[in-house]
DNA sequence: ATCCCGAGGG
DNA sequence: CCCTCTGGAT
């Protein structure tokens, strides 16, 4: 809707979060990817405190392709949904080293066909793991686009499509972390914590 | 719409 | 106890 407001709300964002960016550990786009599905509905510490373990041991797809089902889901339990998670990484791994000679692919298109991996995902790969347009809508980003009036959308994929429509391409993976920093530091689902916003005047949640 | 599902916070 | 955390598949 309002481009103009919504680049500035992103400025203020900026300032107030300069150091915004990923919080997940990785070293390579797979194991960016590995940690990405680990991460759905976990925070990033206990994903962190997985991969850790998880990387020392297996870092490539031909390491967690081969690997027994029930050792993967032991080194990953302490995320939530780890038998699905498991699942999916080495549905993934195999499908990466049969299709794509073991690298992570580099298109939307290619990254949401893989098991575990649906439009939140793919959006990061693109943009963390490889520089690419991408703006993943999580809890964060949609709960906060929606307060802020930068979107009126029931769906994530409706704040994903919205969002795109009116922040430059080339601001896609600063806009992901910024609205989500804000979410986790101020703009929170439980308690908002609305008299230290800086965008408190701005926002339509403030009904004083 | 429902299921998966550990850990931390209030 | 209930809610939330960088969701996705059925």
């Amino acid at each position: 809707m309002n481009r103009k407001r919504t680049q500035k709300i992103l400025d203020i964002l900026q300032d107030a979060y300069p150091q915004a960016g990923t919080r997940l550990n990785f070293q390579s786009p797979f194991q960016l990817l590995v940690a990405v599905v680990l991460s759905a509905q976990s925070t990033d510490e206990q994903v962190n405190q997985v991969t850790k373990r998880l990387f020392s041991q297996y870092s490539t797809p031909q390491g967690m392709a081969y690997l027994p089902m029930e050792e993967l889901q032991e080194l990953i339990k302490g995320v939530g949904l780890f038998r699905n998670k498991a699942r999916h990484i080495k549905a993934l791994s195999e499908i990466l080293i049969e299709k794509y000679g073991g690298e992570v692919p580099h298109t939307f298109e290619e990254l949401i066909e893989l098991p575990g991996v649906g439009r939140k995902s793919a959006n990061v790969v693109m943009a963390v793991g490889f520089g690419l347009p991408g703006l993943g809508v999580d809890t964060h980003v949609h709960r906060v686009s929606n307060r802020l009036g930068l979107v009126d959308a029931k769906q994530p994929h409706q704040t994903e499509a919205g969002l795109k429509a009116q922040i430059p391409r080339q601001r896609w993976g600063q806009a992901h972390h910024l609205l989500i920093s804000h979410g986790r530091a101020v703009c929170k689902a439980r308690s908002p914590q609305c008299s230290f916003c800086p965008l408190e005047s701005m926002c339509p949640k403030n009904i004083d």
